[in-house]
DNA sequence: CCTACCGATCGGTAGG
DNA sequence: CCTACCGATCGGTAGG
């Protein structure tokens, strides 16, 4: 067993939030996962908050690290999109613990905190509204009647993987990506027959 | 004030169950809502994950109720697939808080009743999957790599709507609906263009 | 890193 | 429906 460091105790926090949430697992339960009393752990980090803002604001920066040059590339708009799912599936089939808490638990922090995320969240968000929008400018994409919609959309399609992702499943991350990518940008009608429309 | 009753506790839950989260809701906060002491509501109520399993149950409930006769009607099955995301995103417009406890408070119940609860769960999942399938075999969708994953991509959708629906935004819960089945139906792409698959 | 502990809060109950 | 309370557990600290 390594020893017990500020970033062991990180790690179990990342697991005991996303796998039971943060208001359930107690300071008892994290020392008991790195084999130390509660009260011991203090000597490495400062409070439970500051765990779960750490986990939160690195997961963010991650994600924002992966898909900020996708997003903003010279690329067309489909392929921007296709690249950009493929890095948030791959990023979530490696960090699912990591990715479940950045995108639940943070309703649990403190005012300063929870602003600081929401303003990282949004971030992330516009990076896919900023390819649906350019995409929509240069025809790769039909127009969209309410864009703040379909790119909510696209975010839920995203956001709901860590929630049934699976290393053991049979999907590698790429061929899921491209699965999802293959409905957003096409969809489910068959090419030859018109969707049926409003 | 009306009376206190089992069925007022129960909307108060719902509504804090929703916004706070099952662990972090306290009897003390309930009997706030509702005009009395943690200790009296046990006269309406038998157990706080008593009132817990009643609203995730009773919203599965409506969902399934909903959902079944769409999914099983003989339209065919794009028709069947805009219908459902109508319903669902009219159910949950309707009952946003409740829709929130159902997706992501289950997790607290004991073992008994989450076993039960994922079931009707599946039952859902199952209703889009089976819209899929036929829609594959009638040859209105096209084959899809693997039909679970475009399922769960269909869910991811839906399942976060409750996450950022208000009320007062500016589009109608069907508005919205036929925006996420045009997403899902049609794609991103112009129809003219034919996506590009790997 | 442990011992020993703090005040606060938890779900729930007895008795009226 | 309240008073008064139960044992358990919470995040965190003092002192070594």
């Amino acid at each position: 067993m390594p020893p017990v460091s500020a970033d062991r105790i990180l790690q179990a926090a990342t697991r005991l939030f996303g796998e039971r949430g943060y208001p359930s697992t107690s300071m008892r339960d994290i020392g008991d996962a790195v084999g130390l009393l509660a009260g011991s752990l203090y000597s490495h980090i400062s409070s439970k908050e500051a765990l779960l803002f750490k986990i939160v604001d690195t997961g963010l920066d991650r994600y924002l690290d992966a898909v900020t040059p996708i997003a903003t590339s010279d690329d067309p708009a489909d392929v921007r999109l296709r690249e950009a799912i493929r890095a948030h599936v791959r990023l979530v089939a490696d960090n699912v613990e990591e990715t479940l808490v950045a995108l639940h638990q943070w309703k649990f922090l403190s005012d300063d905190n929870r602003h600081w995320v929401v303003a990282k969240r949004k971030a992330g968000a516009d990076l896919f509204a900023r390819i649906l929008t350019e995409g929509i400018e240069s025809g790769v994409f039909r127009p969209a009647a309410h864009p703040d919609i379909t790119v909510a959309g696209i975010l839920g399609t995203l956001n709901w993987v860590p929630e049934w992702f699976s290393p053991q499943g049979p999907a590698t991350p790429d061929e899921i990506a491209d699965d999802l990518a293959d409905l957003v940008l096409g969809g489910l009608t068959v090419p030859s027959r018109a969707p049926k429309r409003r």
